[in-house]
DNA sequence: GTGAAAGCGCTAACAC
DNA sequence: GTGTTAGCGCTTTCAC
């Protein structure tokens, strides 16, 4: 025989049964009040004021999952990344559960550490936790499973990384435009033999750098000199390993010129400065340095790396907005571009 | 009239009754089948079969928060983290997240961005989405919030930031013995001058950083020299200012000898090395610098930092591992240590 | 081997 | 103004 003590703080479960018993009224009393809607259901003012005592007394909790089922909605939303660790996930999961919250909105959170299976797995689990909808970094090749996703009835967006062959709701910033303004920066500066160091990849957004970097040197005029594209494999082991080799190729050849380097991501940054401290290379003097994406490690460069910065708060915001926009009317095609601002340090010639 | 198609890959929802009508069986014999009971509740092999395929035709996804209903489990973990930005943070939230997976719990996941309220608020949230189990990354102050926690009837871990008057399962470090070998390490190196520089805060683990390093000095009979002892408000406007200032002060006074200085967090060691930087001091010949946990910025410093590094993988799967230990045997206290590694760079001089 | 039915805690339509 | 009750999708007991 369960016997629930009339004020109890901790052990059995408290329910709306309960807090009704103690006040001596009805359950669906008791889930107006609780719920403000005391007012539009005429609850008697004194009725309210004994259910509300009642609850606080007993200590109750409403258990969200018996609402979910019943109303059949989670408050939810799912939200999806490719791996914490990078600043752009962790700063768009930080502005995306903000923003949430705001909104009585509870995150799920998963990450795919950019394997194919488990972001199918966890996209699996996310459904089957009744999501309301789901924020997703996609993973590469995982356009098979997005597109299954289109044909479920639930709405999603995806951040940053989109396919070029899908239609789908996403929040992206304008890569090309962020290259070609990059690239255009150092031109501006007098750059002729600007290098472009990138990873090999199918990432749309990846490729628009470097479609950015090209378009920018031809509407220059500046003839685009194969030797000057770098490209990297993105593997763990071998990428800086990489990139200080493509580096010494340019940079130390005699009959190859290259006074810039313009790097897509802060990662390929990163092991570009350590090859450039180690080999001595004087920047901004020998060599401009431009990248793309910031970076805390930035500031204790000898010199202030310029940068071309995304707007990670803001993206992160408007895709819950835009999610919750999707959830409430449904069917309008949702797509939305930011734009990066340089940051000017002190490594670009002036 | 709703109706739903045989074959249903999209629209409406499929629910457990679909399939055993579609199967032409109970709903008890699918939810068997479903759940691996097939061959416990002797299910015919030949239903069982008529059932999985009758799943898979209409595309079932079972609805867990129905399931968690019934069964009063979530398996859903809370992960409250203090802010994701954090490379500490992230680390547990990666490992975590892996963890969970593994076992089968997803993560709801919330930053409390060190507020207090925000704190309060999300523990609230947590425990009424019934969360089976917590893990905790403390803000400030929360002391009161974590006793009430105590109180309810729901497991619960924190980790890294403990109080000394409370009694919690946790995982911890044990900063005082990182703080000393940390300062041992420079000791052992010759030096005798050796400034700290730490955050002026409550939080016990930082505090216990501060132990370490006048433990040290005591045990090589080296005078603590007050001047030498650094702290600095973590404010986010002031703080790298306040850094430049206090290095500055003993480091380019007459009277003042320091020959090393040992940060206490990452951040404080990105400022220390900015100002380092910019006064043009030569580590390791001027300085050695060592630092406590790593950052991806040390590499592009001109020489590589030493610091003490926190396995921040084991730290978060042995926090899920230890909260399922604790819903599964509630009752057992856990508070766990975790060792510092001490990372040689070249800051340090030999 | 299988099926019927109670009930998890809640909301909301409906009755009074 | 308030109370009764069906039912959200599932698990599981018990009857057959």
């Amino acid at each position: 025989m369960k016997k629930k003590s009339a004020i109890n703080q901790t052990n059995e479960k408290i329910g709306i049964k309960d807090v009704a018993k103690h006040a001596g009224v009805s359950i669906s009393l008791v889930s107006y009040v609780l719920n403000g809607k005391a007012v539009e259901k005429q609850v008697k003012q004194e009725t309210a004021q004994k259910i509300l005592e009642a609850a606080k007394q007993l200590n109750y909790r409403p258990n969200l999952i018996a609402k979910s089922l019943k109303i059949s909605k989670s408050n939810t939303i799912g939200l999806l990344v490719a791996d914490i660790n990078y600043r752009f996930s962790s700063g768009i999961t930080k502005a995306v559960e903000q923003e949430a919250k705001k909104h009585d909105y509870t995150v799920i959170y998963g990450s795919s550490n950019e394997s194919k299976e488990d972001f199918e797995s966890l996209l699996n689990v996310f459904l089957e936790r009744q999501v309301d909808g789901l924020i997703i970094i996609a993973v590469d090749e995982s356009q098979e499973q997005i597109r299954l996703l289109e044909s479920y009835n639930i709405p999603f967006i995806l951040v940053d990384r989109i396919f070029s062959g899908l239609n789908t709701n996403y929040i992206a910033l304008d890569n090309f435009q962020a290259a070609y303004n990059a690239t255009e920066y150092l031109i501006q500066r007098g750059h002729r033999n600007i290098a472009f160091c990138n990873y090999k990849s199918n990432f749309y957004h990846l490729r628009e750098r470097n479609r950015g970097y090209q378009a920018a040197l031809e509407d220059y005029q500046i003839p685009v000199n194969p030797e000057l594209s770098l490209f990297v494999t993105n593997n763990e082991r071998s990428r800086e390993e990489n990139v200080r080799h493509e580096l010494q190729r340019i940079l130390q050849s005699k009959d190859i010129k290259c006074d810039a380097v313009f790097f897509a991501t802060d990662s390929l940054t990163i092991f570009g400065l350590k090859y450039i401290v180690d080999a001595n290379i004087k920047v901004p003097k020998d060599l401009s340095v431009m990248s793309f994406d910031e970076h805390d490690a930035y500031g204790i460069f000898y010199c202030p790396i310029t940068y071309s910065k995304q707007p990670l708060e803001e993206m992160g915001k408007q895709a819950v907005r835009t999610l919750l926009d999707l959830m409430y009317h449904k069917g309008v095609r949702q797509q939305i571009t930011f734009e990066a601002r340089i940051v000017s340090g002190k490594s670009c010639r002036e």
